[in-house]
DNA sequence: CGGATTTGACCAGCGC
DNA sequence: GCGCTGGTCAAATCCG
């Protein structure tokens, strides 16, 4: 991920953008309008410096306090997915043990069980298994190894099946199966020779853009990364919380929001856990950017949130 | 040169 | 029993 590509998360968002007058002159130097391009459009309608200053001062009030609520909708959201994140583990530790054992006996077990402990991330429905296996497998069989399912959305011409969770995976095949045009790559953990886990990869056959990634069984090493990086400070700190979340969508644009500039003096930031690896807080912050893109009122504010700066910055040009 | 990846061959489970 | 299919193996190839 490009730290230079991040932008601030405090989105400004702008909910009514048919302010643009009053908040151009704020913003523009926000959004990098070079400074003098500011009083072209300041001193248009030539109001007294006291009115629009006071104006400018109440504009600023405003969108700060709209910033420092969505920051706390914002954390509150993260508590909340941690929270779920945590319980969901506990699950998988309590219930995982006992099933991990014995060999996993190919084909009996593998396609039935896929549901059980299912991490879906994209807080959608997509994360159902398909429903024809379901129907098909007895339900006794449902418990054998332990697996889960991550869904991770990649960048439209990205071809790769690579599924970054922080893991070493040693990739030791490749097949087409028969509902899925696209290819199946199998992955063995290599950070540790005597790991059982396996991790299936395949493009989504609703979505070509999503790879779904099943993961079977249980690491009997710690994280690579958790080693390599436990009590450093190195990367971003955020714990399991995303404070910076990448998405791309479509392909052309990336969206990047960036919790990490939001306000010191936020009391969720103290209780956070702290250190995960880089590459589960990217795996995870891409979960949650996919989940944000799905939801009908983050991207309606973002849709105001652009039109507004749209807006504004045809405004300055006149 | 050693490790990782690719890819065709092979194996085993399952349905008919 | 046979064919289909998913999963694995291992030789060949690639790459740093």
């Amino acid at each position: 991920m490009d730290n230079s590509s991040w932008v601030d998360t405090s989105l400004d968002l702008n909910i009514n953008p048919l302010r643009v007058k009053s908040d151009a002159p704020v913003d523009a130097e926000r959004f990098g309008v070079p400074r003098q391009m500011k009083p072209t459009f300041m001193f248009q309608t030539k109001p007294s410096a006291k009115e629009e200053t006071g104006a400018i001062e109440e504009e600023l009030n405003r969108v700060s306090e709209e910033n420092r609520k969505l920051t706390e909708m914002l954390t509150v959201m993260c508590e909340n997915y941690n929270a779920l994140r945590n319980q969901l583990m506990d699950c998988m530790c309590k219930h995982g043990e006992k099933e991990l054992h014995g060999p996993s006996k190919k084909r009996k077990s593998a396609s039935s069980n896929n549901n059980d402990n299912n991490i879906a991330m994209n807080g959608n429905s997509e994360s159902s298994s398909t429903d024809e296996e379901l129907s098909k497998k007895p339900r006794e069989e449902v418990i054998k190894a332990k697996t889960s399912r991550a869904y991770v959305r990649t960048e439209a011409g990205d071809k790769s099946l690579i599924v970054k969770d922080g893991y070493q995976w040693r990739k030791y095949g490749q097949k087409v199966t028969r509902d899925n045009p696209s290819p199946r790559a199998y992955f063995k953990c290599s950070f540790a020779p005597s790991c059982p886990v396996k991790k299936k990869v395949q493009r989504s056959i609703d979505d070509q853009t999503v790879l779904v990634a099943t993961y079977e069984g249980e690491h009997n090493h710690p994280h690579p990364s958790m080693e390599a990086t436990s009590g450093s400070s190195h990367g971003l700190t955020l714990g399991s919380v995303p404070c910076s979340a990448s998405l791309a969508s479509s392909g052309k644009t990336n969206i990047t929001l960036d919790l990490t500039k939001s306000k010191s003096s936020n009391d969720a930031k103290s209780s956070k856990p702290k250190t995960e690896a880089p590459e589960v807080r990217q795996f995870l912050v891409e979960q949650m950017a996919s989940s944000l893109t799905k939801d009908p009122n983050f991207t309606a504010a973002l849709a105001a949130a652009i039109s507004g700066r749209m807006l504004q910055q045809n405004h300055t040009k006149w």
